[in-house]
Formats: C-alpha cells, sequence, structure tokens
RNA sequence: GAGCCCGUAGCUCAGUCGGUAGAGCAUCUGCCUUUUAAGCAGAGGGUCGUGGGUUCGAGUCCCACCGGGCUCACCA
C-alpha cells in the first residue's frame, strides 16, 4: 500500500479515497439548523434525562480540532464560533458508507454533523451523529492541540492558524471589535457624524511623522498616505458639521515596536463650541464607560497592574516631572519654564540616570533645546512610564503644537492635553486653533524647523489655512489610539497582538502550499 | 537605525565537554461500539534558518547573511 510520509500527500491520499466513496470533498453549501455556540447555550443546562425525554436535534457544521476513533465508534470535537461540542459517530448508526468516511477524516477538517442532542455517560453534551458531511478537506495538518502555536512569528505570518488553536487569540480580536463599537455607539449618542476623509493625501499634515509615498499612474502625481485625517476633519467642522468623527487607518513611515506599527487605527473626533476641558470630560467618560461596558467594574489589569477607571487625576506637563521625578530631590515646576535651568534639571537628571542605566533612561537633552523640549524629554524619561492609573496630562509647549490654540494667560504653552493608562500614551486632544493668521505663523515657523533638517515638521497647507479664514468655530479635537486601546484592555504587551496581519519581513520562500494535482 | 537573545520533525521542546539526531503530541499499520491530553502494540518522518570557516569529526566553536523577539531611539 502506498503510504506517503509527508501529512500534506498522506492527506491527498484520502481526499481521494473519499472522492472514490462518492463524496465531493468541496460541497457549495450547508444549512444549519444551529451554530456550534448555541448549541451549547441551549442544551447545557439539559439534564440526560430530559434531553433523552425530548430528543432534541440539530445540524451544525464546525472543524475538527479532536478525533477519539474506537473501532467501529468514534467521537471527534466540533469547533466553530469560539465554542466547542462533541460528536459521536457510529457504524450502526451512519450506516457503512458514512461510516468510512468518519475513519477517513483529519484534525483540520470542517464537517457538519446532523443527529439527536443528548449526554454520553459521562454527562458531556454529544451531537449523536445519524449524518456525517464533509464540508472541506484540510490537507495541511494543524499545529499542536495541547500547546497551540507558540512560534509568534508563524503566529503573525499565519495568523489563520493562531485564531483556529489559540482560543485567547481569537478573543482578543473580539474585545478589539467590542471597542470600537462601543466607541461608535458613544459618539453616535452624542450627535457625531462618522465621516470618511481622504487617506491618499497630496499634502500630509495633522501629526508629526515620516509619510509613506505613492504615485496615482494617470494623475501622474506623487501622493502621501495620511499621517492623520485631522487637517481634513476640522474643513468638516468649517463645513458646518458640527461633530465630526473618523475610525481608520494612519500610516506612518517609521520602525516598528512593541507600540508602533506602521499601519494603525485612530479614532479622531471634534466637537464645535468646546474647548480642551470639555474634551477631558468627555475622555474620561468615554474612556471610563468602555471600561465599563467590557468589564462590568471599572478596574482592569495591565501587564500585573491594577488600572483603576473610576479616579482620573489631571497633571500639568511641568507638575508631573516633578511628581513623578526619581532623581533625588524634584525640581521646582516654575525651573521648568526657563530655558536654562529646565537644561541644568536635564542635566542632573542624567547624571542620575547614568548610575541607574537598568532601570531609568537618559533624557539626552539637546545644548541648545528650549525650555519646551527639555520639558518633553524630560515628561518622556520621567514619567510617562509611571502613569498607570488613568491620567491627563496638560499645558504642552506651544513650540511641539503648532495646530493648538495657546493660553490667554501664558503663549508659550497651549490647550492641549494627553491621555495615558497602563504606562501607554492613548490619545491627544486640544482646543483647535482657529485664528488663520496665527496658524500660517505657526505653519512658518515649522517650514523653518523643516529648513533646519527637522524631517517631521508640519508642511505648510494653504488651503487649510484659506478653510479657517472662512471661520472655524471654536473646537475641541481628540486623537485616540485604538490598537493601544485595544491593548490596554487586552492585556497585551505588543501592539502586533492586537493587529490581525502586522507588518513583517517577507520570507524569503514562499511557504509551502498544495502541489498541483495528478502527481502519483 | 544600534545593542542583546532566538531559529532542531507538521507542532511544542530536549540535545551535557565537538564524536553518525531525541521525546511528547500529530502521522501511518493493527486492535478496540460512550471517549475526552482515550487506550494498547508496532512503524515512518530531519537541508539542525542559509552560506562559508576551524577540526580527523560541527546541531554544538568562529564569520557573514536571512527571519523573528526584546531593549534603546522616534511617535499615537
Amino acid at each position: 500500500m502506498f503510504e506517503p510520509h509527508d501529512q500534506f500527500l498522506q492527506r491527498q491520499q484520502k481526499l481521494r479515497e473519499i472522492e472514490q466513496l462518492g463524496f465531493d470533498p468541496y460541497p457549495h453549501r450547508f444549512d444549519a439548523t444551529h451554530a456550534v455556540p448555541e448549541v451549547v447555550e441551549k442544551f447545557s443546562a439539559g439534564s440526560a434525562e430530559n434531553l433523552d425525554a425530548d430528543q432534541p436535534r440539530a445540524r451544525v457544521a464546525g472543524r475538527i480540532l479532536s478525533l477519539r476513533s474506537h473501532g467501529k465508534t468514534g467521537f471527534a470535537d466540533l469547533h466553530a464560533g469560539g465554542a466547542r461540542l462533541q460528536a459521536y459517530f457510529r457504524r450502526d448508526t451512519l450506516g457503512e458508507k458514512a461510516y468510512q468516511l468518519f475513519k477517513l477524516l483529519d484534525l483540520g477538517d470542517v464537517v457538519g454533523v446532523e443527529g439527536r442532542i443528548g449526554r454520553t455517560k459521562t454527562g458531556e453534551l454529544t451531537l449523536f451523529a445519524d449524518q456525517l458531511i464533509l464540508l472541506a478537506k484540510a490537507l495541511l495538518p494543524l499545529p499542536e492541540k495541547w500547546h497551540g502555536l507558540a512560534d509568534v512569528e508563524q503566529r503573525y505570518r499565519q495568523r489563520y492558524l493562531d485564531l483556529i488553536v489559540n482560543p485567547r487569540v481569537r478573543e482578543i480580536f473580539q474585545t478589539r471589535a467590542r471597542v470600537i463599537t462601543f466607541l461608535r455607539h458613544f459618539l453616535e449618542a452624542r450627535g457625531f457624524l462618522e465621516v470618511e476623509t481622504p487617506m491618499m493625501q497630496i499634502l500630509y499634515g495633522g501629526a508629526t511623522a515620516r509619510p509613506f509615498v505613492t504615485h496615482h499612474n494617470a494623475l501622474d502625481l506623487d501622493l502621501y498616505l495620511r499621517i492623520a485625517p485631522e487637517l481634513y476633519l476640522k474643513r468638516l467642522v468649517v463645513g458646518g458639521f458640527d461633530r465630526v468623527y473618523e475610525i481608520n487607518r494612519n500610516f506612518r513611515n517609521e520602525g516598528t515596536s512593541t507600540q508602533h506599527n506602521p499601519e494603525f487605527t485612530m479614532l479622531e473626533f471634534y466637537q464645535a463650541y468646546a474647548d480642551y476641558r470639555v474634551m477631558m470630560d468627555l475622555t474620561e467618560e468615554m474612556l471610563t464607560g468602555l471600561v465599563r461596558e467590557l468589564t462590568g467594574g471599572t478596574t482592569i489589569t495591565y501587564q500585573g497592574q491594577q488600572v483603576d477607571f473610576s479616579q482620573w487625576q489631571r497633571l500639568s506637563l511641568r507638575e508631573a516631572i516633578c511628581r513623578y521625578w526619581l532623581a533625588g530631590s524634584a525640581p521646582d515646576p516654575a525651573d521648568l519654564a526657563d530655558a536654562a535651568k529646565a537644561r541644568q534639571v536635564a542635566a542632573a537628571h542624567d547624571r542620575w540616570a547614568a548610575r541607574h542605566l537598568e532601570s531609568a533612561r537618559l533624557a539626552d537633552v539637546p545644548q541648545e533645546a528650549s525650555a519646551a523640549k527639555a520639558s518633553e524629554h524630560l515628561f518622556e524619561v520621567v514619567v510617562e512610564r509611571q502613569l498607570i492609573q488613568p491620567t491627563l496630562i496638560y499645558d504642552f509647549p506651544t513650540e511641539i503644537s503648532p495646530l493648538t490654540k495657546a493660553r490667554d494667560d501664558d503663549p508659550t504653552l497651549t490647550e492641549r492635553f494627553e491621555v495615558f493608562a497602563g504606562g501607554l500614551e492613548l490619545g491627544n486632544a486640544f482646543s483647535e486653533l482657529n485664528d488663520p493668521i496665527e496658524q500660517r505663523r505657526r505653519f512658518e515657523q515649522q517650514a523653518r524647523e523643516r529648513e533646519g533638517g527637522d524631517e517631521e515638521a508640519h508642511q505648510m497647507d494653504e488651503d487649510y489655512i484659506r478653510a479657517l479664514a472662512y471661520g472655524l468655530p471654536p473646537t475641541g479635537g481628540e486623537g485616540i489610539g485604538i490598537d493601544r486601546l485595544a491593548m490596554l484592555l487586552t492585556d497585551s504587551r505588543s501592539i502586533r497582538e492586537v493587529i490581525l496581519f502586522p507588518l513583517l519581513r517577507p520570507l524569503r520562500e514562499s511557504p509551502p502550499a498544495p502541489a498541483e494535482p495528478g502527481e502519483n
């Protein structure tokens, strides 16, 4: 007898035997009476006696992830919709031909089974099959059932396998979907209109990042994949859509990390006649509501730490640096407003950090840095990782916030805040700068920084300034990183765990694929 | 972009001091009509990521490359 050693060849051989028995290994449709989770939910409370009396029937489809054959009978576990249902097959019930089909089944095959719902003598809810239909033959073997698929690279490259054998992965993406659904409902309930704005843009803006470039052939035009939808959304507020939001992909041409994927999903929303204080309240309500929706409570665990969304703290950037200071006696917030003193503070921090490199990072503030730049560096190095509890950090320097309205009492600071929880930066919000003349000045400042070598400085956008010149109402705007929010709410350490197909370098050799038929 | 670590059967992993490659699950054969990480008996399966080098001899030591992970840098 022909006994190929390769499992792919063995399964092709079985496929031919199945066809010789007269079964179609890839039929066109199957009409189930129940989904597997429905059967489990509907009958899990039924006792053996009640099920015996009622003799309920079901016709279900699923993938076989376990097979236990006992001679003239056998058990198979059907998985579908995240649930498992055991089916029992007997030669004397199925008939000779269908039982031969059962003997030819492999782990991974998709089958339809019809029969009576009951319990085995060990009490397990079981579909006692009287019909078996092969719905799709699996030609490649699945990863092992007990340890699942652990190789991170293979999990990402072949996410379908990850989803089949690792139930937790399925849950992560279900949670991610629930996050997005909640945010949509939350915003819709408050009168926000969902819109879609260009992803291919002639000018890129709304964030500081390097873009991807693409080309439109018919127009012979280079285009940028957007780094943010911000400038288009505010044009819509000018146009009279007072409350708009968009949940969609942004693209930034930067390195990957556990917190960065080149394409990622952002929620941006804008509310006319609101300022950043209104957005602060809205943010707290939205994220606390989200945690409540997902968990029923207000506390989650992220990477071993409790994060309690029933309490939010609000700190200015400079207060936060002083509050979370680790390097000896803390500076005074006022020192951070002065460039020379701020640089001294940063230097003091780095002298300490150099002796604690296992737990601390250097701020590395440049010689000529402004107070703003020094504070920004210190904040990232000192504070960010310590912001485990939900926190809003406000009063960002004007210099690093070219689209943000400045404070009336201190034009070096803006009405801007960022959202943190679990040590992750989740969002960024501000009172939108709506003075077209001031906006032009800010763009011109950015252009100078660009000339000075800052590739990420903002581009001049004349049409945006023209839109502002028609009158943008006072507006609060905010961006929330959906992927990071999903990380926080699924206790995921890496952003790749919450993106179905994260970007990986291609392999030189293509993975094994089904060979041409007709061999052997 | 830099540093550190990893890559062995379909999957999960061992492999000591450099001496012809191992286990469990999966697969194949036989037995088995209520099992559930089913069981019993037997069998097959390897370009040790790729290419060089050292050596009588390399999965093991050295170099380069490929892929991945983590940390750092930048950001949301």
